[in-house]
DNA sequence: ATAGGCGCCTGCTGGC
DNA sequence: TGCCAGCAGGCGCCTA
């Protein structure tokens, strides 16, 4: 199950855009199931007759600022799916959330089989930029600060793995991703961040960009549930290096992946190419070229 | 202060 | 064939 990483979660963004920017929200329906982030009865009313302005992303956070200064927020969790569809279209299980647009008979629909995410409103900007800096979001891993990054793992004894995963330290890195720019930056995901060498957290950063922006341009992975704004499914599990691909060759050396359990989490990764050993970590960028993916296979 | 572990939640899978 | 334990994991909360 691919779970909504950065990657889907931009595309979702960019897929909803031109479909929601400019439309006037008309009505606001939610299940009697609760979400994670439960859904307040008294938003409802807040929603109705306000204009969505922009759709951003921060982190897996998707942002819908409307006028008059309020913005709606959602998570998608592990199973979230936001999608505009027509409001003739039947609405699919799972459906806790539905907003009616107007002009046009379109929906906004957030579907979540397990309830992991949800959705929330700010009546003001000042109250959505409050709730981010609580939450201590760290910054979008796109040109991460060299100095900010080197501190980060200087500083902790945590293996990468988990640092990756801490939405405090970089915004937007799941299971999927972590495992799959550690790969490209040839590191073993359970090496103390403090053992790293600056020229291995900046080739970190580097590869954790390369391989979001890949990912961005498939439209994200699918393996399950997850959809873009569109209900199309993303491509980019067929370019999986190492995630769920336990016992297969390495893309690059044949190695079989290897499979174990760091910071709770299911993690893949290439017993050659991210040797354990600080010594031999020192490596060259793996490369990613066609060639190298097909001898792989 | 920090890190690790657990529970939430549903659907799928593999073993019996 | 049917049942059920185990697993998947983002994130908030709790504990050591």
């Amino acid at each position: 199950m691919a779970v909504p990483e950065l990657p889907e979660v931009e595309t979702v963004v960019r897929d909803l855009r031109p479909g929601v920017q400019g439309r006037r929200i008309i009505s606001v329906t939610a299940s009697s199931q609760r979400l994670r982030n439960p859904w307040s009865a008294a938003w409802g009313p807040c929603l109705v007759g306000r204009i969505i302005r922009t759709v951003h992303r921060r982190g897996k956070w998707i942002l819908c600022e409307l006028n008059g200064g309020s913005s709606l927020v959602f998570h998608l969790g592990m199973t979230g799916q936001l999608t505009i569809r027509s409001a003739a279209e039947p609405v699919s299980p799972h459906t806790h959330l539905t907003f009616g647009l107007s002009p046009g008979s379109m929906e906004l629909r957030y579907v979540d089989i397990r309830r992991f995410g949800g959705a929330r409103f700010f009546s003001d900007s000042r109250e959505c930029e409050r709730f981010f800096e609580q939450s201590g979001l760290g910054p979008e891993p796109f040109n991460l600060d060299r100095h900010y990054w080197a501190g980060c793992l200087r500083r902790t004894d945590r293996c990468l793995k988990a640092v990756l995963l801490d939405q405090r330290v970089v915004a937007g890195v799941g299971n999927i991703y972590a495992d799959e720019s550690l790969f490209e930056a040839g590191l073993y995901p359970g090496r103390p961040g403090s053992s790293c060498t600056p020229e291995e957290a900046q080739r970190l950063a580097r590869s954790l960009a390369t391989v979001l922006k890949r990912a961005i341009r498939r439209r994200g992975a699918s393996i399950r549930n997850y959809v873009g704004g569109f209900g199309l499914r993303g491509k980019y599990q067929t370019e999986f290096r190492v995630y769920q691909r336990s016992g297969e060759p390495c893309w690059r050396c044949q190695a079989p992946i290897a499979a174990i359990r760091l910071a709770g989490r299911s993690t893949h990764y290439c017993p050659r190419c991210q040797p354990a050993g600080a010594a031999n970590a020192n490596r060259a960028l793996l490369s990613s070229n066609p060639r190298a993916r097909a001898a792989g296979r």
